[in-house]
DNA sequence: TTCATACTTCAAATATTATTGAAATATAGA
DNA sequence: TCTATATTTCAATAATATTTGAAGTATGAA
């Protein structure tokens, strides 16, 4: 992860629908969600939530796989996970802000 | 922190300008940095650092306070700990995305 | 094949953000 | 007060992002 990886996945997740989304396959199965059932969850019309996909997809934090007639979307955690870890190591640059839980990395 | 303050946050930190400023700032001592230094070490024209300052501030992730004829920004740490929390907490729901960490909060 | 379902891409309108020079404001020092 | 420095606000433009219906593509079932 550099800062323009970073830049690019903070813009995807920058959005109330796309956090919304990825919230919402964070909880979901292994199995992830169909863009149908993410549009039922979280009426927003087909045609809007394709393009926030597309956009979690193209920023590497969600992954896509046909099944049949139906594709599942699912949470990319180890990209998260590398963006906390990110943030984390460069908002303090070794100095704790919080004394109590210093040098304790992020993840998810 | 909740879902619109996050997604107000991440749109703030979603600019490579603004990541480098808040970047700059962590690293800058406690007496934080002034617009002009801002300006010169990421050469950004004054006009422009000035519109992205005041977006990190309206997010709360800086904060300003005048010295004589000096603004003096600093990074507000404990807001960037609250987001990188609230996304802890949200990405995994519980579920460890990696095991050997799983359940250790996001702290900066 | 044909039909229905699941999704996406296209296209065009709308909305939001970013950039920057010039002008305005605030402070401090002479 | 007058002047210089520091920084912001204004205003106009340019660039990007968002929304959504209509049309297209892919798959599976009849």
């Amino acid at each position: 992860m550099n800062e323009s990886t970073a830049v690019f996945a903070l813009s995807a997740l920058a959005h109330e629908a796309r956090l919304k989304v990825f919230r919402t396959l964070v909880g979901s199965g292994p199995t992830g969600m169909t863009p149908s059932a993410l549009s039922a969850a979280l009426d927003i019309p087909a045609t809007t939530l394709s393009f926030h996909l597309k956009e979690l997809v193209h920023a590497d934090l969600v992954t896509v796989e046909r099944q049949g007639r139906n594709l599942h979307y699912r949470p990319a955690l180890a990209h998260m996970n590398a963006l906390l870890g990110y943030l984390t190591d460069h908002c303090c640059q070794g100095q704790a802000c919080i004394p109590s839980v210093r040098k304790r990395r992020a993840t998810c």
